[in-house]
RNA sequence: GCCCAUGUGGCGGAAUUGGUAGACGCAGCAGACUCAAAAUCUGCCGUUCGCAAGAGCGUGAAGGUUCGAUUCCUUUCGUGGGCACCA
């Protein structure tokens, strides 16, 4: 009987299919374990290998956990709204609802090949109007809410509003509140709200009436169509994320990411303490109030910069600059922010001929705007302090600006020297101090003054929320009179509604826009434009826990139950954003009393990226002939991608490459090396335009679904980011094939039997279960397989085809080839699923040795290995390893120094 | 520029706490079985010297700590990724 994996696979996703093996129950005895997968985007490219990476590590998690007693939530579902369908859509009028449909379909066939053990009574789609309902009600809450300063939290909005009722705040009186008109009052309430609207910038680009993604403007010009960008101010929706910074840097504390992970997510959060002053302006009753992390350089401040947006900018410029700034201006707008901050090398800036004044010396320091410096962060407005900062330093000599050196020796006029050890010179009242020092006392001073005050300052900014697109969630607001009216819960869903294009509105809105019916009720104007990608994917972790709540986002008794996502697989890509976002969000619910618990991810695994290995040929430059690779140097050459599945290795399939692409290449000719085309080769990221993508498909036909997860898993560990190459898989394969040889031969059929296992055996087993179990634990997958092929071929070796022993083998090895341990399992005789049997047990009993085979190192050099009993100590060692004979040349006649002897370790003798 | 990760045979990788470097697999070589092939099995497989026994070298490089370093420390180079005039 031979391994037919085709068949064997089929037959057993159909039978856990049709017997709901894994369906998952709400209620259980059992204690619940979660496994979360980040959802894809299904685009239209279909599935490549380096997808599946993270799904089958989580699938051998859930599948592992199962095993070990737990009620396992593992669900997948679709990220299914964004702007490639929208993209697609423009270009083909293809409505993106079919498209995602279909790309749907694909992948979802395309992953149960893969015999994944999804719920998919759990699936989840964002673009479904039963699943954007819950979005857009959470959004409701956001926009309901406001973040309590005193209590640290979010609070309904209406506690706010009773207040200002009746108490009034700092600003008002409750009188004064209650005299303001509506609008006056909405207007205070959005300073508020979780959920804003505001004005923010956007790149405009006028020729394509819409809004660009950073990623779409090159060199300030737009990616598509080359048409020039400008910094726009729109009105737009925000989530206040800044609010919870501290509470997002805290929670990194109870959660288990990787450091590098949390370093990433501080460094976006960016918190920073310092001080806000107030410098005034000479000649103008303005002031320029800047933030500084180095209030103990005060003295050495030589010039302001200040944001070319700065409000303040036009007030102080003399008349004799006004010409230069607005030239300085025009040319900042047409900069992209991604520009503007990531050219180090050219200084630009502009001088805008006022003078600010250093409260402690009344030195005048001249005033100048300069496109790094960004009015969104902290006050908009530096103090520049050359000796000490680089950047500060470069402008300084840029703009032949005069250096104060506060330093001393400390600075060489060469580079600036950022230290805060240095003794303070020139620094009036700070002088002598040690910088450090010197912080406190500065800022102290600074209060007193009453010109500024001690101040935490974060880098991370409010998140927008509004997108000018089609393609996602509508927002439940209508506008009325400037006024923000959020639609009633009961009714949602907003449905977004049929387009027939999907080009912008006016005034660079959204294609919604273009639908006058649908924007005008008689509520006021329906907001245009719809949220981001990010909003669904914030919350989905919820709704697998109670997919078909009609009555709320997740029953508080299910999310109880459920609680944190225990282990959560995803790349890295989404490091800040989708991980920050969805945090945010949990904790937002959890303050409102909506779920339980305010960190979504109790662990973080990533995956590292799977990248291509592309091949190249080498067309001699104007003709339709191609040259080897190894010879490519003697022509003018240009490369070509050519589809790594027409290539062995790096030798091309000639014929094959000339039916490529309908046989676009049938004429071409080749120059050979000993008569083969060899192709260059270069590691980059898989993609389909670089024909590296391989197909899990038909890896799968190939070779079955069991032997694709080990394989991928063999490669090497999941947090690695590896080059594919299927040339290894065939290794996997045969193991698998060698396992089903140890039930049945090809040609008698069945020939294990029930006979005692023997010592040797049940050792190997129990070495095995061991080896399995910490390694499964530790995400170690890739050692796990090759303990799998040790054991397997110790069980040859041994002749071994006992049922007792395979057994227990089959289900450990369950988790990691699904398919072959069920069919398997069955074939013993077992009923069930091999995922219903119990895990089997280590017992160290068996694997207790007497001796021990110690290497013996002379000076460090290993020379000889010794059999010694594992109870000797150490007199009795040191005597047996002195008559050892290899051990005796060595010491050539010499007394040995010392012997170290680590039981159960090794021997150094040192001479 | 800053931060993080990483560097081990022809290749993917292993060595979990400082204790036999190269497990397991791929590729390669030699052989068995076969009319032949496939499949399977056996042996070899870091490098240099040597018939061999054995010896020298060897985890990017150079130092250091240690009886002992792929593992810890310092310096340095390469690669990959992330962030970026963030004050």
């Amino acid at each position: 009987m031979e391994y037919k994996f085709n068949e064997i696979e089929k037959k057993w996703q159909d039978y856990w299919r049709e017997n709901k093996v894994y369906q998952v129950s709400n209620n259980s005895g059992k204690p619940k374990y979660y496994v979360l997968d980040m959802f894809p985007y299904p685009s239209g490219a279909g599935l490549h290998v380096g997808h599946p990476l993270g799904y089958i590590a989580s699938d051998i998690y859930s599948r592992y956990k199962r095993l070990k007693g737990f009620n396992v939530l593992h669900p997948m579902g679709f990220d299914s709204f964004g702007l490639p369908a929208e993209q697609y859509a423009l270009e083909t009028g293809q409505h993106p609802a079919t498209t995602t449909e279909k790309n749907i379909t694909t992948f979802k066939a395309q992953l149960d090949k893969i015999g994944f053990c999804y719920d998919w009574n759990r699936e989840l789609r964002t673009s479904d109007p039963q699943y954007y309902k819950w979005t857009q009600w959470i959004f409701l809450q956001l926009y309901n809410s406001y973040f309590c300063n005193t209590q640290q939290k979010a609070r309904p909005i209406a506690d706010l509003v009773k207040k200002y009722e009746t108490k009034g705040c700092k600003n008002f009186t409750a009188d004064q509140w209650n005299a303001f008109t509506k609008k006056e009052q909405e207007d205070i309430l959005m300073n508020r709200r979780l959920a804003f609207s505001a004005f923010g910038e956007v790149n405009w680009c006028e020729a394509l009436g819409t809004v660009l993604a950073n990623d779409e403007v090159v060199n300030g010009v737009s990616e598509r169509g080359g048409h020039p960008v400008e910094r726009r101010k729109m009105r737009q929706w925000f989530l206040r994320i800044t609010a919870y910074a501290n509470r997002l840097l805290q929670g990194l504390e109870t959660v288990d990411f990787s450091d590098s992970m949390k370093e990433m997510q501080r460094n976006w959060i960016g918190k920073s303490e310092g001080a806000e002053i107030e410098f005034n302006i000479k000649n103008s009753t303005s002031r320029l109030n800047v933030y500084t992390t180095r209030p103990d350089t005060i003295f050495g401040v030589d010039f302001m910069v200040i944001a070319p947006e700065h409000e303040i900018v036009t007030a102080i410029t003399t008349s004799e600059q006004k010409e230069e700034i607005e030239k300085y201006l025009a040319y900042v707008k047409s900069r992209s922010e991604r520009e503007r901050l990531a050219e180090a090398k050219t200084i630009t800036g502009c001088f805008t001929g006022a003078y600010a004044v250093n409260p402690f010396d009344g030195r005048k320091i001249p005033i100048w705007i300069a496109e790094y410096v960004l009015a969104g962060y902290g006050t908009g407005a530096i103090m520049a302090v050359p000796c000490g900062d680089q950047r500060d330093f470069a402008f300084a000599k840029h703009f032949n600006i005069p250096i104060t050196n506060i330093i001393g020796t400390h600075f060489t006029g060469h580079e600036a020297n950022p230290t805060k050890d240095a003794v303070l010179q020139n620094s009036g009242f700070l002088n002598g101090l040690v910088m450090k020092d010197a912080m406190a006392v500065a800022i102290n001073k600074v209060e007193e003054l009453g010109i500024g005050k001690r101040k935490v300052n974060y880098r991370m900014r409010d998140a927008g929320f509004s997108r000018q697109r089609y393609w996602g969630e509508p927002f439940p607001i209508t506008w009325c009179d400037g006024i923000a009216n959020p639609l009633d819960a009961s009714e949602l869903p907003l449905e977004l509604p049929h387009v027939d294009k999907y080009s912008p509105g006016p005034n660079g809105e959204g294609p919604l826009a273009n639908l006058t019916d649908w924007i005008n009720t008689a509520n006021g104007r329906r907001e245009t434009s719809t949220m981001p990608g990010y909003a669904g994917s914030s919350w989905y972790f919820l709704r697998y826990m109670d997919p078909h709540n009609d009555k709320t986002f997740c029953d508080r008794k299910a999310s109880d139950y459920w609680n944190q996502v225990d282990l959560y697989i995803g790349g890295t890509e989404h490091a800040v954003g989708h991980l920050l976002y969805s945090r945010m969000w949990t904790k937002v619910l959890f303050d409102l009393g909506l779920i339980g618990f305010d960190e979504p991810f109790k662990k973080l695994l990533n995956q590292g990226m799977i990248q291509g290995s592309s091949r190249f040929i080498y067309r001699v430059a104007g003709t339709n002939q191609f040259v080897s690779a190894g010879l490519k140097d003697n022509y003018t050459t240009q490369p070509l991608h050519v589809d790594v599945n027409m290539v062995d290795g790096v030798d091309l399939n000639i014929e094959k490459f000339k039916q490529w692409k309908n046989a676009e290449f049938a004429d071409a000719t080749f120059i050979l090396e000993n008569d083969k085309y060899i192709c260059g080769t270069e590691i980059e990221k898989m993609s389909k335009s670089k024909f590296n993508t391989v197909n899990p498909d038909e890896l799968c036909d190939k070779y079955g679904a069991d032997t694709f997860r080990m394989y991928e898993m063999f490669l090497g560990p999941v947090e690695a980011s590896k080059p594919w190459d299927t040339k290894g898989i065939e290794g996997v394969h045969r193991f698998l094939r060698k396992l089903w040889r140890l039930l049945f031969d090809d040609l008698k059929g069945k020939i294990w039997t029930d006979a005692k296992a023997t010592d040797a055996e049940l050792k190997v087993l129990h070495r095995t279960i061991k080896k399995i179990e910490e390694d499964t634990e530790r995400f170690s997958f890739n050692t796990a397989v090759s303990t799998f092929m040790i054991c397997v071929n110790e069980l040859a070796d041994l002749k071994c085809n006992k049922k007792e022993v395979i057994e227990q083998l089959l289900i450990l090895l369950a988790p990691y080839a699904p398919h072959i341990c069920e069919e398997l399992w069955h074939q013993l005789g077992n009923k069930g699923s091999v995922l219903d049997a119990d895990y089997p047990t280590f017992n160290p009993a068996l694997l207790v040795e007497s001796t021990k085979d110690y290497p013996v190192s002379v000076n460090g050099k290993l020379r000889t290995n010794i059999i010694l009993p594992l109870n000797l100590e150490q007199p009795q060692v040191e005597e047996l390893v002195l008559q050892n004979e290899v051990v005796q040349k060595w010491l050539d006649g010499k007394p040995p120094k010392k012997i170290i002897f680590v039981k159960n370790k090794m021997i150094n003798v040192v001479v």
